[in-house]
DNA sequence: CGCGTTTGACCCGCGC
DNA sequence: GCGCGGGTCAAACGCG
């Protein structure tokens, strides 16, 4: 029984694994140095695959910021998401962890006394070595039974406080979306990043730290450690002032702890914060032409959104078409900054600045700023939709592995399934969502379902079918859609990513999944795409 | 030849 | 006022 289930569990992680794998071809297996297994833990020595996402909003205007972390991981999922979780609610958070520690323990103890007694049995029938040896054997079946059912207990145990944990997210998300409609002279700043590199989820952590420390609860130490070497899906949310983000960033770089590299965090810190000094906005509008639209022109600066992403490629592949405009070093990173400007449409404000993250080259940090003054490119669209799906399908099958029975016991009310329901619908155009909702809906709990309400936002915009016809971007991206556009040149989604997709999309649904860089684009993009449109709209999306 | 990248120069904001 | 640093421009260059 137990065992059967514990088979399983190791099956799914083993498969997602191999998925995570195969499809990032930048991924690094051993910089994912597989974390010390713990008893009782699911196995992750095969689950290198590290995904984290951070999403930081930044409405400069209130100085209200949003940070969202969301790792996604194999069996490091359950760990990562455990800790954002737990982060997120401050409330019931740290017990829960303490009470896994204290489950391992009794787990232990229990296997002890299976043991003991075991011994005892045989020495009653001395005479019968075979007897003896069966009952040897039964006890120690029994025992790894035991040992087998503690750990499904756990992992239970896990995923329902990790669902929990993204509820009350999301809850806490939610109210933040709502607040803040009113100010305008915000900045919105969306930090997100893909990768599950110690370094990262390190600078990821350490940024936190604080104005995460809002949202989140504090972590446990040993989940913090964890946090390096464990990938996981986080999301957080937070806000500040222009003010606040300098003062954050100063506070960042002397953190000691944040990031042993200073020069890491940085250039984390220049490129997520602000360089966005009103005026500087003001110049960059009006350099990107886009006077036009003087109302969305403000918006549209104030918009950011930062993707960290363990990428080998020069940039990430986000669906957009960009155009190198210039390069410079920035101080504190040897690693040049490029930046790009959207080529999609003529004069579409949104820039991009690209620049390695000095303490892991592999990890890009791509900044999007502005709002695209045109639907997303299919690829970008169906990227950010499948990005949903494939968040959620990684956690689900997580979840699924270990929850076999628990039905996701936890799972989330029919509220959340509503929540994200409609954007399912718009989307469903690939067979993904079909099968990725439930697993949404039941595992991606608070984030996920924030994520999906954003998706469908910008899906909303994306979607209108016709509209596309204007752009290069074929309709269908399963037909032809790697010809991509601009003459073909190359796929639409690809610009000069490790992992430029060949496939036609609704492969890729499958591909993003495992595709690191995939899916942290289609996220940032949907992301940007959303907040760029501007936050209200989300917010009164989310009303829906 | 067209398009995109490279790269040095320039502009502007900010801190001292 | 000056220097520093980030961001942008635009001519030169390379590639298909």
């Amino acid at each position: 029984m137990s065992s059967s289930k514990r088979k399983r569990a190791d099956i799914d992680l083993e498969r997602r694994d191999d998925e995570v794998d195969d499809g990032s071809g930048d991924h690094h297996p051993g910089e994912a140095a597989p974390r010390v297994q713990k008893e009782g833990q699911i196995k992750e020595g095969e689950a290198p695959a590290k995904e984290v996402v951070e999403v930081v909003v930044d409405r400069g205007g209130d100085g209200s910021k949003e940070e969202i972390k969301y790792g996604t991981q194999q069996g490091g999922v359950i760990e990562e998401d455990k800790k954002s979780a737990a982060a997120a609610a401050d409330n019931d958070a740290g017990d829960g962890i303490d009470d896994e520690e204290g489950d391992g323990g009794g787990t232990g103890a229990e296997d002890k006394h299976m043991v003991e007694a075991a011994p005892g049995d045989g020495d009653g029938d001395g005479d019968h070595e075979h007897t003896a040896m069966a009952q040897d054997e039964l006890s120690t079946m029994q025992e790894e039974m035991e040992k087998m059912k503690e750990e499904n207990k756990m992992l239970r145990r896990v995923v329902d406080r990790t669902v929990r944990d993204y509820y009350e997210l999301q809850t806490k998300l939610a109210a933040y979306q709502k607040q803040p409609a009113d100010q305008e002279p915000k900045e919105t700043e969306v930090f997100l990043s893909l990768g599950g590199t110690a370094p990262a989820a390190a600078v990821a952590e350490a940024k936190s730290k604080e104005e995460q420390a809002a949202l989140r609860p504090s972590v446990g130490s040993d989940d913090t450690d964890d946090g390096r070497e464990g990938l996981g899906l986080s999301l957080s949310l937070r806000t500040s002032s222009y003010e606040d983000e300098a003062r954050r960033d100063v506070v960042d770089g002397g953190a000691p702890d944040i990031v042993t590299d200073v020069g890491k965090v940085r250039g984390y810190a220049l490129l997520e914060s602000s360089r966005m000094s009103p005026p500087a906005s003001g110049d960059l509008a009006a350099g990107g032409g886009i006077g036009s639209q003087q109302g969305v022109n403000a918006a549209n600066r104030k918009t950011r959104v930062s993707v960290r992403v363990r990428c080998q490629g020069p940039t990430m592949n986000d669906g957009c078409q960009w155009r190198k405009y210039g390069q410079k070093v920035a101080k504190g990173n040897p690693c040049p900054r490029a930046y790009y400007r959207c080529t999609v449409a003529p004069a579409c404000p949104v820039r991009k600045q690209v620049q390695r993250c000095q303490e892991d080259m592999s990890i890009l940090i791509t900044t999007y700023e502005g709002t695209h003054n045109h639907p997303l490119p299919v690829g970008a669209t169906a990227m950010a939709s499948t990005a949903t799906a494939g968040a959620g399908a990684a956690t689900f099958m997580l979840l699924s592995s270990t929850t076999s029975d628990a039905a996701v016991s936890g799972g989330p009310p029919p509220a959340s399934s509503s929540y994200l329901s409609p954007y399912l619908q718009l989307n469903s155009s690939s067979k993904y969502h079909s099968s990725a909702s439930p697993l949404m809906s039941g595992s991606m709990g608070g984030g996920g379902a924030q994520h999906l309400s954003m998706f469908g936002h910008s899906s909303g915009l994306s979607a209108q079918p016709a509209t596309h016809l204007k752009y290069p971007w074929p309709p269908n991206p399963s037909h032809g859609g790697a010809a991509g556009l601009g003459g073909g040149k190359r796929p639409f989604w690809g610009t000069g990513g490790v992992d430029d997709v060949t496939t036609a999309l609704p492969d890729n649904a499958g591909t993003m999944v495992s595709d690191p860089n995939q899916f942290s684009a289609a996220i940032a993009t949907a992301i940007s795409n959303v907040i760029g449109k501007d936050g209200q709209a989300t917010r009164s999306k989310e009303g829906e």
